[in-house]
DNA sequence: ATCTGCATGTAATGGGTTACATGATTTC
DNA sequence: GAAATCATGTAACCCATTACATGCAGAT
């Protein structure tokens, strides 16, 4: 008995939020917008949007300019399966995996070299992601009004930052120790 | 081809520190000490003990007074794996799975009543967490003796600490819009 | 008309979770 | 010495990643 599937009611909110979608479509919003919380490849993405189709939660349909892409709904079967999802408490805590951490975990000397090589490397990659993001968060929300339209997006883009700013500064405390 | 293989890594990484450990120690350091940064069970971990006993990163040594216990501790080639290992640049992210941030990334509107529902639980949640932590640093690191002992432990923990009194005090000004 | 790229799809391989199973050891 | 617990081990099942594959669309 496998873990828990979370795919298809990822795949059923973005739907809802964009109807008409394709598959390259939600590809995206996982590279784009949720990667900071949930990863997902098309080679996942396709076989899922087939299996939901299948199931009813979804339907396809297609436009007759352009063959190859196919365009994705919510039923409203998917509409329940969606909030029922979302109205199920949330009993465990996020799951992180975190390379660097492990690493730091492993070594014991306080003076050892390799601590702050580490250190300065994950600083550099943080920062990068980190300007990434507040260039997305001006382009997208520099008014109320795309704040309020968009509103859990707003959230979790401000909550990736914030997550960015403190893990950067906890890393800048290290250097001073 | 899958995913990179961390798992023998972080056991060769825990072995070092506690050399002579069993299958259940090793369990327990995922829950206890790891847990915040990498999840294992322990139908992972005995499996990947006897492959590295086989490819021979590890050795295993057994008690005549305790039958079902067996023990394990680094052989050379494991030491240089782990030490090579903790040398390979990071240069992904650190991967997070929220399913909080999921569930409001979904709803678009700043009135919608789930958000304060998903909100305070999520609080509960990490604040039970918080309380946890800061309970096993008082314990674990009280002295700069200890903390100088096992550096890379006491970092580690101050990490989670700081992320999880990030994140609650996140949530908390999501109350106050 | 060919070339390039894009959207979709598939396969191979190994990872990871949950549940079940076994034998030793402690407990009472 | 029976019962409960503990440490270890195994199996079924699905998940996820990477690489490969296909066919249409647009560009030149």
């Amino acid at each position: 008995m496998p873990k828990k599937r979370i795919l298809p009611y990822i795949i059923l909110g973005i739907l809802d939020q964009n109807p008409g979608s394709t598959g390259k479509f939600i590809t995206n919003q996982f590279k784009n917008e949720i990667g900071e919380f949930w990863k997902a490849s098309h080679s996942q993405i396709y076989p899922e949007l087939k299996k939901m189709v299948e199931d009813d939660w979804i339907k396809q349909t297609s436009d007759s300019n352009n063959e190859k892409e196919k365009y994705y709904h919510l039923t409203n079967l998917g509409k329940e399966k969606l909030n029922s999802w979302i109205d199920i408490p949330i009993n465990a805590l996020p799951v992180v995996e975190d390379l660097f951490s492990l690493k730091l975990f492993f070594i014991q000397d306080p003076n050892d070299p390799r601590i702050s090589t580490l250190v300065n490397k994950q600083l550099n990659l943080l920062e990068k992601q980190l300007d990434h993001l507040n260039d997305r968060e001006k382009i997208l929300f520099d008014t109320q009004e795309k704040r309020n339209k968009n509103y859990g997006y707003y959230l979790i883009l401000e909550r990736a930052i914030s997550r960015l700013d403190n893990q950067i500064k906890w890393l800048k405390t290290i250097k001073q120790r």
